[in-house]
DNA sequence: ATTGCTCTTCACAACGTTGTAGAACGTGCT
DNA sequence: AGCACGTTCTACAACGTTGTGAAGAGCAAT
């Protein structure tokens, strides 16, 4: 049925481990041997078996990524970056969703799939500094996103906190002094709702405006739907405010959404900008002005630096701050 | 290091057969040794070696999905959906871009790596008609879109004549009688496009509307910059039109982009109806209508069938067509 | 001719699991 | 007691690959 090292070595009038050995190009095979057995494999289209390469060298070239939601455009984008960096070295990319829930993240990283995987890629969001322990895990782990567990364990992560600052004070520098948040997770320090709300009140408080509770939009999700709620809840709320910060595209577009179904003109009133920088904010109606926290950079590092600690676990852990930048467009 | 079934059979003080009829289920065992077993793989934290089981049973229990481009929100959207439809029966989804490159999707076909899985969903672009012996290999393969390979294949498929034809209806519903068409791909028949143009051009017809070929707006890839480019060129071009069909809410999101900087008022002057029913048309300005495919049942169905085949090579293949909706909202 | 190299090839033993066949051990029936 | 039968467990042989070590071939230096 399907040919194995033994067919093609009977088929070249070799033995097995120099069929081998020419697949694994061992640099000691005659060239008229080489040619021979290549010549076989050509004819019975030998591939190897990847589950018994795998049994026996200890190694799949395959890594998982583990994010909340492929739905999410951030993600997407993500996933679709990770996949193409990780194609560039050989390796596929099993993708796995937690949906945000922690007992999933927790199974995942217990799972005895991991072990079928050289490594993984994981961005968490139910997981909180109390199970920092849990990734400590056989497997070489990268960790995406914000939530520092361990710093034992590589990170990758975006400049949470300097650039939500810079997108507030991109808002101050167009004179807004009232700016409303969407997104919000109230109590939340370490994730990035956290981290981005700790930027937004440093560039308050550089520039003297007293931070406002109730400018606050909490959205637990960050999707579309969610954003909308948020500012709807705001305008009805009766709090006035010129501009928006959305923690991410999504709810910025649901926010704007919402924003211009109220009767409010964008940016004329409100002015918004959101955080992510994905494609669909390119040719919203108006255009998102987003900070661009690096995602590509992000999957790029992240891939390298698995394929590092899979070549050898005794490296001293990584911890890699991409750059990012505001990309100004008509909605601000 | 890593605990083996021998090393749970030397706790358990058993052979190793018997702690793999554990792991296994296999009803024969005492419950006093089921017992014993089960307390000595807590204790080691035994977990099968997946590659193993793998290379002796022959099945991995991992599915392949291929699709063009991940951050397209279609396919984000179809792989979140696939994803949670083999999760349910105990599979991981393996993700490969394509990039609508020939090349690449033949590449694919051919790859050891797909005999590592036990199957492939498969969502060709670049492929056409005389591949189709190239698509009777030996993995179980379920092709999803239309492009009808050979009879024998699986096939899971939107009804993509049909529902581009009730699209075209819904606009002339609305009395809107000169329809442009973003993203057509002159020549081509039996891709999405050549599909969703005769859907168009059929209620033209019955409509007794002639059919304006100036009216096509063609676009190679389906992302929201060439939608806006398209419907920039129709009106560069003079063409007069009330309304505009998007083959895929990425197009049609570019396209009102577009038609609104160019100072058309969106449903009014041009009434605007995407495909796909993606998340990012729910909240757009204005929100866009358009035709939900069917996509999560797609999903389900594409995961169901491939799993069918899996479990039984024999079965007749199946060639399943999914139900679609118009969803209207403001665009039209 | 012998020794000591290097290059080339091969035999064998893993890797950790499941399938097959059969042994050991009851239990119930004659 | 003897036999048949079902239950419970085990020994052994794969699955297809790579790593190890050693054997054989060829060649230069002694």
């Amino acid at each position: 049925m399907v040919a194995t090292l033994h067919d093609v070595a009977r088929l070249a009038g070799v033995s097995f481990k120099t069929v081998s050995n020419v697949v694994n190009d061992y640099p000691h095979v005659r060239p008229s041997t080489r040619q021979r057995v290549q010549e076989a494999i050509a004819e019975l289209g030998y591939q190897p078996n990847l589950s018994a390469r795998s049994l026996r060298s200890g190694r799949s070239d395959a890594i998982s990524l583990a994010v909340p939601e492929l739905r999410l455009p951030y993600f997407a984008e993500l996933a679709d970056e990770v996949i193409r960096a990780a194609e560039r070295r050989g390796l596929v990319v099993l993708i796995e969703q937690t949906n945000r829930d922690r007992q999933r993240e927790l199974d995942l990283l217990g799972s005895a799939r991991l072990r079928m995987v050289d490594g993984l890629l994981f961005s968490p969001l139910g997981l909180s500094a109390e199970d920092a322990s849990l990734v400590e895990i056989d497997t070489p782990l990268v960790l995406l996103g914000e939530r520092i567990f361990h710093p034992s364990v590589d990170h990758v992560t975006m400049q949470n906190v300097a650039a939500a600052r810079a997108a507030t004070e991109h808002l101050l520098a167009r004179g807004r002094r009232r700016i409303a948040v969407v997104g919000s997770h109230p109590g939340e320090v370490i994730g990035s709702a956290g981290l981005r709300l700790q930027g937004y009140r440093a560039a308050l408080d550089a520039a003297g405006i007293p931070f406002d509770e109730r400018l606050l939009g909490p959205a637990e999700l960050w999707h579309r739907r969610e954003g909308a709620e948020a500012a709807q809840a705001l305008i009805a709320s009766g709090v006035d405010f010129d501009a928006v910060f959305a923690f991410n595209d999504t709810l910025a577009l649901g926010a704007m959404h919402a924003l211009i179904a109220a009767g409010r003109r964008v940016p004329d009133d409100v002015a918004v900008i959101g955080f992510d920088n994905t494609d669909d904010g390119m040719f919203s109606q108006p255009t998102l002005t987003t900070v661009d926290p690096g995602r590509r950079e992000i999957a790029e590092r992240a891939v390298e630096a698995v394929v590092q600690r899979i070549a050898d676990r005794g490296i001293a852990p990584q911890h890699v701050e991409v750059g990012y930048s505001i990309v100004q467009r008509e909605s601000t």
